[in-house]
DNA sequence: AATTTATATGCAACAAATTGCATATATCTA
DNA sequence: TAGATATATGCAATTTGTTGCATATAAATT
């Protein structure tokens, strides 16, 4: 399991409520790693169960009460006996690819539409990542050197995106073509 | 779900065993859709149990008795209905990337093993769908056209695969440079 | 002769993820 | 002022996927 050995990532370098590791998936690892609170919440309260993690809570004025958990020395080793741990390619299952490959069964404009619908969406994610390297190129190269291994994750979206988008532009070729 | 349906797609045009469809996925859909033995073998059960293919039994001489499935009129319907229903941009979840975000907790030789493990696989992969491509391109074009479908797939792969070892290619480049 | 690979199917236990439900406050927007 | 969005957390049921086990024959390889 990774969720897990995410989530120690995550709360690592610096301590965070659920919401937090919520909201960091979302913005720093979210093309590469997607979890839903619900996942994250029962991860947390299995991963402090266990001792990876522990808690304490900070009480708010105006908004709930949040738990805010950090990394536990036990956490810390079985995150770094992960990292050393080699893990398995990614398994890739595309619902988008098995409708293509049964294409025959439909209209074309069926599969013009839903291809159309994600690339909108591949194109905001490139516009997205373009816009995070824009500001890691900006920083001096000493600000940068903290975020080197970050960004070559970011690199990976980027050149992900380039490539699924450059794939759309063929299928449309085919498809405008018939 | 889709497993159900990438075995729908797979039985649709030609009839076959839970063998067959475990060997159809690692030739044909490989590279987008991966299965274990043991769900085909589940969900050609319970898509059995709704009526949605359907088996007869094939005694064999040698070797142990297959059940041969078909799509029944229902399954069809059912597989044209998910055409027709737009699907999520496909979830990815890529353990080695949380590695290189988190690399700064072990020795840089650490991770340059794994990507060069992911490498030679991804290597392989490419290898693979190159001579596909060959074979398809070799073809007349009378003969192509009822595969261009799987052919705008498997360009997907290629694609794909290049865009990662470009982007291995980056991370070496940093990681022999540190 | 023994081992591995391929053919062929399946169950059971467990782990992980999804979907739906549930609650509560604050701020921002139409 | 009503509704949407953001903050903040969680349970329960169901679905999906993984891992381990189990069986049996044949062909190919070492």
């Amino acid at each position: 399991m990774s969720l897990k050995h995410a989530i120690l990532t995550l709360l690592e370098t610096e301590e965070g409520s659920g919401y937090d590791i919520l909201k960091r998936f979302k913005q720093r690892l979210g093309f590469f790693w997607n979890a839903s609170h619900q996942q994250i919440y029962l991860q947390l309260k299995n991963m402090n169960t266990e001792g990876l993690i522990e808690f304490e809570h900070e009480a708010q004025q105006t908004k709930p009460n949040r738990k805010v958990y950090k990394v536990t020395p036990l956490g810390k080793k079985t995150l770094i006996q992960w990292m050393e741990t080699s893990v398995k390619v990614d398994k890739v299952n595309d619902a988008l690819l098995v409708k293509l490959y049964a294409g025959h069964l439909v209209d074309i404009e069926v599969l013009r539409q839903e291809i159309q619908q994600h690339t909108v969406i591949h194109q905001r994610m490139l516009d997205t990542f373009l816009a995070l390297e824009k500001n890691y190129l900006a920083l001096k190269s000493t600000d940068q050197a903290p975020y080197q291994l970050p960004y070559l994750t970011l690199r990976r979206g980027i050149l992900g995106e380039q490539a699924w988008l450059a794939w759309a532009n063929e299928v449309n070729l085919y498809l405008k073509a018939n």
